[in-house]
DNA sequence: CGGGTACTTGACAATGGTCAAGTGTGGTGG
DNA sequence: CCACCACACTTGACCATTGTCAAGTACCCG
């Protein structure tokens, strides 16, 4: 099981490249924990003990408003993790996140991460990467909410949606349109009619979850937008 | 002169705690560079070679749509880095950088900075702090842009203006309201009846660039919407 | 087959952006 | 010292995008 866990660790970005001694503390300091849909794992706000390694599953991290409306910041996938922030600064969780499917993952609490940090130069700067990348995205995303419209968003979100979800110019989306919606900081009801008017001018053809991009070039060029 | 950007260095959060051989290290390859009013230091997309530190001066950094719609991102102050983002991972600038005022600062070459980061876990520690910090910053931007409208963002920005800003529930705005609606992701025409509005019902009193908050509850109330 | 959820569609309202035309106001040069 | 210019800001009228509410349809799972 050690041996194994050691195995889906290195695999990950984050923990790449980290020296065998280095993993196996890792790997020692692991606390599995499994979720089930719709458990919410914790909450904006919340005192955070640690971050979270997904090996399994799929993970929603979202902004809720008073009145209920909710912005997703992200979904989480298997060898990714989640709720690094405060283990640098704050100590407060930033967002919400709540299991979409049956979800294994690593716990790694706070102050051991810390220690192991102080000790080895290749995992703070594979933990750089890692945030440096999230602010990346991050950056896009309030592009996209605040200088692009709804349309340009999705063409936005279609083109670069994430490699694994692409084949042959075909999206399959993993979550729900409802989930997509959020993400793309709108409604249920105006994507579907986006979607239907992006299928009406012969950009896309829409099958349940499977998207065909139709016409690249006219997608660019609204994403542009 | 390397004494005084010593000084100046150890004040600022991230090199703060820096043993006096790193300092001397950083003061060794810091460049300085000075911007005047209007000056673009760097555009969205450009090969990074490295980041910069504010020793005075005001900078603005923000995404330009392709139509020329802008958002601030955030500005940044002395005391304050910018573009670390790139250092660590990608090599192109996330965002456009252009300084406000006439602005001196220290510009760090990435390379420098990796080879420190690998024999300095302290410096690597700081880093996390300020791209954590920076998360944290960006995520509330997206919650504001995404799940407040116009009166409630402004309501929160001013209750939550960065401390310096705010004596006696004052504050003194250090930027124009122009800017100041581009980063609250509006134009200056909405955010002046917005503050119209709320000196109307006396939650506010506007004078110039000064604000007075006269209805704090008031103001909270706004914000949570 | 039944029920819940996801999704679609329609009608309506409203927030806020745009365009256009003012009204300051501070700084510069005559 | 004043006139003027540029720029920040204000105000008004209009309109587009999009959110909301409501109702209906499709689809999946037991």
């Amino acid at each position: 099981m050690p041996e194994d866990t050691i195995a889906v660790l290195s695999q990950s970005p984050v923990f790449q490249g980290l020296p065998e001694s280095q993993l196996r503390t890792l790997a020692r300091i692991a606390d599995p924990i499994t979720y089930h849909p719709g458990d919410l794992i914790f909450s904006e706000g919340e005192d955070a003990a640690g971050f979270f390694f997904v090996v399994s599953g799929q993970v929603k991290i979202s902004k809720i408003s008073f009145e209920g409306k909710e912005q997703v910041l992200h979904f989480v996938g298997p060898g990714e993790i989640f709720a690094e922030v405060p283990v640098y600064s704050g100590g407060t969780y930033p967002a919400n996140a709540e299991a979409l499917r049956e979800s294994r993952m690593f716990f790694f609490p706070r102050q051991a991460i810390r220690r192991l940090l102080a000790s080895d130069p290749n995992l703070a700067m594979n933990m750089l990467a890692d945030l440096s990348r999230r602010l990346r995205q991050l950056t896009r995303l309030v592009e996209n909410l605040s200088l692009k419209e709804s349309p340009a968003r999705l063409a936005a979100y279609l083109l670069h949606a994430s490699e694994e979800l692409i084949r042959d110019d075909q999206v399959e989306l993993d979550v729900t349109k409802g989930q997509l919606a959020t993400l793309l900081g709108t409604t249920p009801e105006t994507l579907s009619r986006t979607l239907k008017k992006m299928s009406e001018t012969g950009q896309i053809q829409v099958q349940g979850r499977t998207i065909k991009l139709l016409d690249k070039p006219g997608l660019e060029q609204m994403a542009a937008g």
